[in-house]
RNA sequence: UGGGGUGUAGCCAAGUUGGUAAGGCACAGGACUUUGACUCCUGCAUUCGCUGGUUCGAGUCCAGCCAUCCCAG
């Protein structure tokens, strides 16, 4: 049983009640906030993770449940990982989601690590999703939360075994109005505090201008075109576009217009109808399984394709490369390279991975 | 230069027997959201190529002019 542990505390309500809920259980917890940037960078003056204030935050909430906190800098560790994966997958013309990087390199690896080396039982982190040891499989399961609404699995399918195993998430069972309830009257600075949102080292959601700032040149201009390539007009750099995208084309036309697919090698935009982006089958790499050790012959589950849609229902099939192949049920819109991939059997996640370029 | 067509917001485009400017795209703002998107909501022409005229009243009728397109040449 994990007795003492390490509560990652963003400065926001959940991981905080999250921490309540561990000391109210008798964990001996330590609250760790990480710097994973510094705000020179992104201009930044509202409020998202890793700022000062946050910090603050997170450290008064510590000292009113009476336990120690520290602060980690993680800002390089961030920046090789989580940050250059993100501009390279843009640059090479995919859709990277830094958030699931970053709980693969930082939160679960780094910090889990870091704890262990500090005498450590287990991290803890406000997400809202569950984990539970099957006694049947002997295998670790990573659970939807008790609130559907708030789940989010969908960043933690890449969890292993061993993480899993010294991983406890305390707001599973919590569905979020109580958690804003119970940070209300435990009087945390935080109560109101609006849910994260955006990209947090793009915090003004304009993530395609800081990977110019980081790389220091802008992504080059080039065609829109149909998919019969003719030329529609200029679009402003590859990177400004993701497979789906309908805003911010600037093109005139007699109904919405989508963004279909982008040719990094070209250094082209193709544009069309809705219809054009539905696809019934994906092919994902970078496979991570958790409710199984491994995938023999099709298997039946629900997928989901990003962070809030409903899963929908596929068959699996292991290819030899360790890929997996998708066929979903009803064609489903709007898949874009880069971007995860869960699969899930009722409440449990069965595993996941990265819809890979074709 | 003859003959025909067209000129309504950034683009496309409705505008009836003249009655006081649809809609779509784009754009802007907001909602939603621990990724990118999608979606949803709101806003967006005191004005109809220009100048006169007829009317209580004209984008809608008349005249002239300008622009542009097509066919002749």
């Amino acid at each position: 049983m994990s007795r003492r542990v390490f509560m990652a505390m963003s400065g926001g309500v959940d991981s905080s009640v999250a921490a309540l809920r561990l000391v109210e259980e008798g964990y001996d917890v330590t609250g760790v906030t990480l710097r994973l940037f510094d705000n020179e960078d992104i201009g930044d003056k509202s409020s998202t993770c890793c700022s000062i204030a946050d910090v603050q935050d997170a450290r008064a909430v510590c000292m009113r449940l009476g336990i120690d906190h520290i602060v980690l800098n993680f800002g390089d560790l961030f920046r090789q990982t989580t940050i250059r994966r993100f501009i390279s997958g843009y640059q090479t013309g995919q859709t990277p989601n830094p958030c699931i990087d970053c709980n693969r390199f930082i939160k679960f690896d780094a910090l889990l690590k870091r704890a262990q080396l500090l005498g450590f039982d287990a991290i803890a982190t406000g997400h809202y999703a569950d984990v539970s040891f099957d006694e049947v499989s002997g295998r670790y399961l990573l659970k939807r939360p008790r609130d559907r609404d708030k789940d989010q699995t969908y960043v933690l399918y890449m969890l292993t075994q061993e993480q899993l195993a010294h991983t406890l998430f305390p707001l599973g069972t919590l569905d979020k109005p109580q958690v804003r309830d119970i940070a209300q009257k435990h009087g945390f600075v935080n109560a109101e505090k609006p849910d994260s949102q955006d990209i947090c080292f793009a915090p003004d959601g304009d993530y395609a201008a800081f990977i110019e700032r980081q790389t220091g040149k802008p992504s080059p201009e080039g065609d829109f075109i149909d998919t019969l390539g003719r030329v529609l007009g200029r679009h402003r750099g590859l990177i400004r576009y993701t497979i789906g995208q309908r805003r911010g084309l600037g093109l005139p036309s007699a109904g919405r217009l989508y963004v279909l697919s982008k040719d990094a090698a070209k250094n082209t935009v193709t544009v069309g109808e809705k219809d054009a982006l539905y696809a019934s089958r994906l092919i994902v790499r970078d496979v991570n399984l958790i409710s199984i050790g491994s995938l023999a012959g099709p298997h039946r589950a629900e997928v989901k394709i990003r962070y809030r849609h409903p899963a929908q229902p596929a068959t699996l099939t292991p290819l030899e490369d360790g890929a997996v192949q998708i066929d979903f049920d009803e064609p489903q819109r709007g898949a874009a390279a880069g971007q995860a991939v869960v699969f899930y059997n009722a409440d449990s996640v069965l595993g996941g991975g990265t819809i890979s370029q074709e």
